[in-house]
DNA sequence: CTTTGGATCGTCT
DNA sequence: GACGATCCAAAGG
């Protein structure tokens, strides 16, 4: 199957609030090339299809990075709609959201697992840099959680700000890769219960799918 | 299989 | 000075 990158007519499907955004980005493929100059197609590209999200909102989410208003950590969530927001998380890994809503207002969707679909070999080489010595990832290791694949795909600062849907990005979004057949959805994992309300379900996957990122609840 | 604790540092209080 | 939108290895059943 052929890689059909999405461009700025596309914009309209990632604009709305991150609830409305969130579900139809499963599906979607994201992409990393190795160079940053215009690319195309499956060549020097490490891609996987989105199969777990989860929403976050501005003001009205405690659990948001937006919560408290815009500050220079996270200004992105702030921006335009298609932008790719990357944030550094408990002083080791990054985490990429995809902006949904327009500058002003803060709204974005976390990327939490892929199902690796190219460059395989280069994503269990960046995912094996801390881990010398240990045994070989296993595909469903590469990107089953929002660290890992970012760290997959070699997402870091340099990315923040990226327009996912203009040619001159290195990271861009692909056309949906089949309809995601069995989504269900949840709470969001990781928060504290006190950034939590009893039945937030903003948290979705497609269910039976190998790559979606298995935690503990707290 | 599940549970637990350590690593590690930027951001905001 | 405390706390994470996390991951991993080690220990326990």
């Amino acid at each position: 199957m052929d890689l059909r990158l999405l461009g700025a007519r596309a914009r309209n499907e990632l604009v709305g609030g991150p609830l409305e955004v969130a579900p139809r980005l499963l599906g979607k493929v994201l992409v990393a090339y190795d160079q940053q100059v215009e690319a195309d197609g499956w060549v020097g590209a490490a891609a996987g299809r989105i199969v777990e999200v989860e929403a976050y909102l501005g003001a009205e989410d405690p659990a948001s990075h937006a919560f408290r208003g815009p500050t220079a950590r996270n200004r992105t969530m702030f921006g335009s709609p298609g932008l790719l927001y990357v944030y550094f998380s408990y002083g080791m890994h990054y985490c990429c959201n995809v902006v949904c809503q327009p500058p002003g207002t803060a709204g974005a969707v976390l990327i939490r697992a892929l199902e690796p679909l190219a460059g395989l070999e280069m994503m269990r080489a960046r995912r094996s840099v801390r881990r010398v010595g240990s045994a070989p990832l296993r595909d469903t290791e590469l990107c089953s959680g929002p660290g890992k694949l970012c760290q997959a795909l070699g997402i870091g600062p340099s990315d923040d700000g990226a327009d996912l849907l203009a040619p001159t990005s290195r990271i861009r979004l692909g056309e949906a890769r089949g309809t995601p057949q069995d989504v269900r959805r949840g709470p969001r994992i990781g928060i504290s219960q006190s950034h939590t309300t009893a039945g937030e379900h903003w948290r979705w996957w497609e269910a039976g799918n190998e790559h979606v990122s298995v935690r503990p609840r707290r």
